[in-house]
DNA sequence: GTCTATTACTGGC
DNA sequence: ATCCGACACATTCGG
DNA sequence: CCGAATGTGTCGGATGCCAGTAATAGAC
């Protein structure tokens, strides 16, 4: 029964996957468990690899070091203390804390139910898990009722698996109901307090010395197991925590392994590493064949299941001298290093590294650098919660060279986030959503975790906007925009505002900066520098705003491919073709022209917080249109007064146009500018939302592959195609993995498996390099989605016939969206079809030729 | 050896 | 890009 | 008045097409 607490974490012991056992056993019942609870307990912990058992004796260590540990632990703030036990614990505790322990009970409780329910559905590893979780509490909630020393360990060291047994017994009850919204919060912070315990710290983190990546591939683990968002992050923060005030210096290194990052974006970092180089190094540091791994990973859907698997295997087999721990830094170097590498030999020497790291590794380890390499943690983690976290962290756990917030209350010009944050007579849960908001704008403008760390490990967190801000020449995430699905929809949202509509442009977003000495700098949607890739647009810009002589600014548009003879805009596919780079002096195939839209900072001032309509007004002023080089958005200000025509008439403008669709935008209320916040400010409506419009077409799937991640299981894509009824023939036209709901990705395998075919069907035009891992004979319709019809070289509809013998035509992002039972597969949208809708496309119309292979030399 | 075709990877949508 | 599912939180509903 | 049901926003992670680029494998 150890093993439930064997994870420091708090964990209950997951049986890995191999490990079908213990799922096996049905969940006893309630009377039954005392007695069989051992034996499951035991089935649990056999299979269960060196590392658990390593956890176990650590967790057990622990326990008998426990004691008297923690009572004396202060952390960062004081109401924060609130104890772990429950009753052994005795500390004075005003009333609030007591009602926000309980209230944060509830919602355990609560959570736990419904997660139970929820995970029945698909997923079958998922599902797995849950039961095995759910079991395990089960058995806790025995060990409990035997052993009071281990209840009292579980609630320390798992505070939050325990709390349901607390909630069972009586106190949920009696919690007065005026908790309210931030207490739960409040209260897991609060709870949060006993993970940390002195001694917890002087077993496994010696202060000083380097963090080791184990500890951190342990709070992945934990988190991997759980949905939890609150608990999630939670952990997150715990580790954080732990880190600031043991090796603060590594801090840093820990946020880039969570968030799977490398350096900041807009320094171009690539790995330059994929599966197939991962299979490789996996393969030969397991000593395997690489057909078996390739198999594994197909069968398992996770590469880093399969290295930590193939990593077990082999340790037990060959022996040696146990290879040093590796630390935090030695594996984010190593990814640096693997980013680093280039040139002849390069993948040779990428793989040779990443297997030096993963021979260090141990198994779990193994899984998340694999995992890590692939750029998918797949934690159910990502860079906004690790920034919660750290915004949590830095609250809790003030680190050791930051005064104290009090001390600086005083002067100063603080935003609204930040005085309430200083203040410490706020409830804790509402100041440390101020900390969040002040760490997110603070990245969200400055988007270099170094920055922000050495700022917050030095300056209190009130003062970070002071080093951390807008600044041209550093990019800012930009704000995006939430899909529609009706012209009512975007009226609802409005409700009555103000707002406009803008044309939303086929090219690609482009953030403008002009910094104080002079210099033109472009970035892309997710913050890249793209001036080497668009080198005329700072001329252009510069011209644009050279009368107003403004000093510096950060603009926001889309680049979009300019015909200028024929002043149109041409298509996102055109401009795709530019080269990344161009030479000195050379001039670009593709012309392009600046549609903007939108201005965050202007002489040295940051306009974020400005309505719309004064951002605009201010673009206005200081830049100028200049012919074929920079434009505005075209745009429309309306009222909203539940009138559709017009907004419905501008949208046919907008494609008519050559754009997507429409971006509409409040103009005063709600109008600042909110970096990556998917803001329902900003609305976009593009035509293929509408229902009803858009091209949909009815096509066969001609084969599958298998799903990774969450769809292990199932197929995860499918390969579709259109009927072409000269040939009686199937030409591929896209693949397909979204727009199915988990039922339907279940029921659609199920209704395929009459269909799979052994080999190729004959008649089925599909590229060698499409190959699906399962093909079918021809025998449903499904109805798809598309935006856009495009020229493809991997695709055959209507292969030949649009203008080029090699190519076919192809979808742009399709989706599923039903299946259509009625149609029989000759049914299926045929190739003359397709080609008339390629045809009929505005963005080909108004293309001069009939095909669009000489569309470059337009100009 | 040099030139070309293929492949893998990244990042735009 | 699109889309779905899960969670957290807010609001409404029914007893 | 409270708990349940319902709605909304956010986040994370599945998956799409297609272009250029760099490195390698293959052809001569």
């Amino acid at each position: 029964m150890v093993n439930t607490l064997a994870s420091f974490w708090g964990k209950p012991q997951k049986a890995k996957s191999s490990d079908k056992k213990a799922e096996a056993a049905p969940k006893p019942t309630d009377d039954k468990i005392s007695e069989e609870e051992p034996i499951a307990a035991e089935k649990v912990l056999q299979p269960v690899k060196e590392s658990a058992k390593k956890e176990v004796s650590k967790a057990v260590k622990r326990k008998a070091a426990e004691d008297d540990s923690d009572e004396e632990f202060e952390f960062g703030e004081e109401e924060a203390g609130n104890r772990g036990g429950g009753k052994r614990r005795v500390l004075e505790e005003s009333e609030d804390e007591e009602k926000e322990e309980e209230e944060e009970m509830k919602v355990e409780e609560e959570k736990r139910v419904e997660k139970g329910k929820s995970k029945i559905q698909l997923m079958k590893e998922k599902r797995e898990k849950m039961k095995e979780e759910k079991k395990d509490v089960e058995m806790k909630d025995v060990e409990k009722e035997e052993e009071e020393e281990e209840e009292e360990e579980g609630k320390k060291l798992a505070s939050v698996f325990t709390s349901k047994n607390v909630s069972s017994s009586s106190t949920t009850k009696t919690s007065g109901g005026v908790v309210k919204k931030s207490t739960t919060l409040a209260g897991k912070m609060t709870k949060d307090e006993n993970l940390l315990s002195e001694e917890d710290m002087k077993k496994d983190w010696k202060p000083e010395a380097p963090i080791l990546y184990q500890h951190v591939c342990e709070a992945f683990e934990h988190i991997d197991g759980i949905s939890a968002r609150l608990e999630i992050q939670q952990t997150m923060t715990t580790l954080f925590r732990k880190i600031i005030r043991t090796n603060p210096s590594d801090l840093i290194n820990t946020v880039y392994l969570a968030c799977n990052d490398v350096a900041p974006s807009y320094e171009c970092v690539e790995l330059g590493v994929g599966d197939s180089f991962l299979i490789k190094a996996v393969t030969e540091t397991a000593g395997s064949n690489s057909n078996t791994i390739k198999a594994k990973y197909k069968e398992l859907g996770d590469l880093g299941t399969v290295a930590m698997s193939a990593k077990s295997k082999q340790k037990t087999l060959g022996f040696g001298m146990k290879p040093k721990p590796l630390l935090l830094k030695d594996v984010l170097q190593s990814f640096r290093k693997v980013a680093a590498i280039s040139g002849n030999k390069s993948q040779a020497v990428k793989v040779q590294e990443i297997k030096k790291i993963l021979v260090r590794a141990s198994g779990q380890e193994c899984k998340f650098i694999i995992r890590g390499l692939q750029g998918k943690l797949r934690i159910g983690l990502a860079r906004s919660s690790v920034i919660v976290a750290l915004a949590h962290a830095f609250v809790l756990s003030v680190p050791k060279g930051v005064k104290p917030m009090e001390k600086w209350v005083e002067g100063g010009n603080y935003s609204d986030n930040e005085k309430f944050l200083m203040d410490l007579k706020n409830p804790l849960g509402e100041r440390l959503e101020a900390a969040v908001n002040i760490v997110k704008k603070g990245f969200s403008e400055c988007s270099n975790f170094d920055s922000i760390i050495d700022t917050a490990l030095v300056h209190p967190l009130c003062d970070l906007s002071q080093h951390c801000h807008l600044t041209p020449g550093t990019p800012v995430e930009p704000m995006l925009a939430k899909p529609t699905k009706s012209v009512q929809e975007v009226l609802k949202r409005l409700n009555g505002q103000r707002f406009t509509c803008e044309y939303k442009y086929d090219g690609e977003r482009v953030q403008v900066h002009l910094t104080e000495d002079g210099k033109v700098k472009c970035f892309s949607r997710n913050l890249l520098n793209t001036s080497d890739k668009f080198p005329e647009v700072p001329p252009f810009v510069r011209e644009a705003c050279e009368s107003s002589g403004v000093t510096s600014f950060v603009l926001d548009a889309e680049v979009v491919a300019y015909n200028a003879v024929k002043d149109i805009l041409v298509p996102f596919q055109v401009l795709s073709t530019r080269k990344r780079e161009m030479a000195e002096g050379e001039e670009a195939e593709v012309k392009v022209i600046v549609q903007a839209f939108d201005l965050m900072f202007l002489n040295g001032q940051s306009l974020m917080a400005k309505s719309l309509s004064e951002r605009r007004e201010l673009m206005k002023k200081n830049f100028k249109v200049v012919q074929n080089k920079f434009r505005f958005a075209v745009s429309l200000d309306a009222q909203e007064d539940g009138d559709t025509t017009a907004i419905e008439e501008f949208l046919d403008a907008a494609i008519k146009g050559q754009c997507e669709g429409l971006m509409v935008k409040t103009l005063d209320a709600n109008s600042q500018y909110e970096p990556s916040k998917r803001s329902l400010n900003w609305l976009k409506l593009k035509k293929d939302y509408l229902e009803g419009m858009g091209d949909s077409v009815d096509l066969v799937p001609l084969g599958a592959y298998y799903g990774k991640g969450k769809r292990t299981g199932f197929y995860g894509a499918y390969l579709l195609g259109c009927y072409n009824e000269e040939a009686d023939e199937y030409q591929s036209v896209c693949k397909c993995g979204t727009g199915f709901s988990d039922d339907a990705l279940q029921s659609l395998m199920k209704g395929l498996e009459e269909a799979v075919s052994e080999s190729k069907p004959s008649g089925y035009v599909v590229s060698d390099t499409l190959e699906p891992d399962v093909w079918f004979s021809p025998s449903q319709v499904w109805e798809v989605k598309a935006a856009d019809l495009s020229l493809s070289s991997t695709h055959k509809g209507a292969l030949g016939k649009a203008g080029n013998p090699e190519r076919g035509i192809g979808l742009r992002f399709p989706r599923f969206e039903r299946l259509r039972p009625d149609k029989k597969c000759e049914q299926a949208t045929n190739a003359e079809q397709i080609l008339d809708m390629y045809y009929n496309q505005d963005s080909v119309k108004g293309q001069g030729g009939d095909n669009d292979d000489d569309d470059d030399d337009l100009l």
